[in-house]
DNA sequence: GGCGGCATGGTATAATATAACATTCCATGG
DNA sequence: CCATGGAATGTTATATTATACCATGCCGCC
């Protein structure tokens, strides 16, 4: 799946459950431990390709008979982050689903600024001009950022034709 | 000024000035409106190289006889990032003085995640693969973000020797 | 059994950001 | 001259995001 697949209908069932059996598949060789927190964090992210608000989340447990104080949350989102199965959109503080957990790579985000949709991509490094940077000044990278701020299709034909 | 010279020490009062320069250039030029607030925000960024959290600024314009409340600083900072004059760094949730404020520039910065210094530094446009990714979804990219989060060398060198 | 590590539950509070409304100043056109 | 409208500011209140800290339970292991 691409960003562009996930900005088009698709059979949203199939993301899910090969997200959660690559994270089940890695949670019996690594001995992770994928409590019942944890597993419902991601699925809730996984229900759709949009970014989530940690207190979003938060509600959600809470509905879902989880606990309801931010720790609980952020916990999960610390756990699932490290495992690389849920990174965090800076441009939003928010949260989404990884779509690529099962291979290492650095992610990066394309996020509209009106809907605040979120198609996540995969490059290969940071930029070749940051990377020079950081070694020219003896900077050690270890975790690239690479988000665009801007407007989604759908917005942007909106935006031309606000009478829509 | 590179980010590795950023990162030496250097004649600071000239970092300063050339900006304040450039700024009051601007202003004449475009009559955009330079007040004090927006100045003296600028200015408290220029005194040094690092980014500094929102409510940061505010505690010094309060001392320094300005406004004490949040909206003050919030709006000379949209001010100033709509001027180029300053950047917001999204991992930190911080702001910091432009050190190319004459020059259009997509930014990009090394941030530690140790001492929270920033290094700035310029590149032509977002990745490749992110630019791929906008063209083929129909996204218009609008203002690409680009970090990076790591150890700088100091920080390296201290945590390898923790004894220091 | 006791100990250590890990996960959880929870309180409290810190840090970041915006909404909304009132006021002032001043350029510009009637 | 003065009305009017835009831009900047002042201020109150509140929303949103995040972490510090302490207590408890569970489980594997010596």
């Amino acid at each position: 799946m691409t960003a562009a697949d996930a900005m088009r209908p698709h059979d949203h069932g199939d993301c899910i459950s090969r997200v959660l059996d690559e994270a089940e598949r890695r949670v019996s060789q690594d001995k992770v431990n994928f409590t019942p927190v944890r597993r419902h964090v991601l699925e809730i992210l996984l229900e759709s390709h949009a970014a989530m608000p940690a207190y979003g989340l938060l509600k959600r447990l809470d509905e879902d008979g989880f606990g309801s104080q931010p720790p609980v949350v952020y916990r999960a989102l610390d756990f699932l982050m490290d495992q690389g199965f849920v990174h965090r959109v800076e441009r939003l503080n928010a949260f989404v689903a990884c779509m690529y957990p099962h291979e290492a790579h650095t992610p990066a985000f394309l996020v509209c600024r009106k809907c605040r949709s979120v198609a996540e991509t995969r490059v290969a490094s940071a930029p070749a001009a940051l990377r020079q940077e950081a070694q020219a000044t003896g900077f050690a990278i270890e975790r690239p950022v690479m988000e665009a701020e801007g407007l989604c299709r759908d917005c942007a034909s909106r935006e031309a034709a606000p009478c829509a």
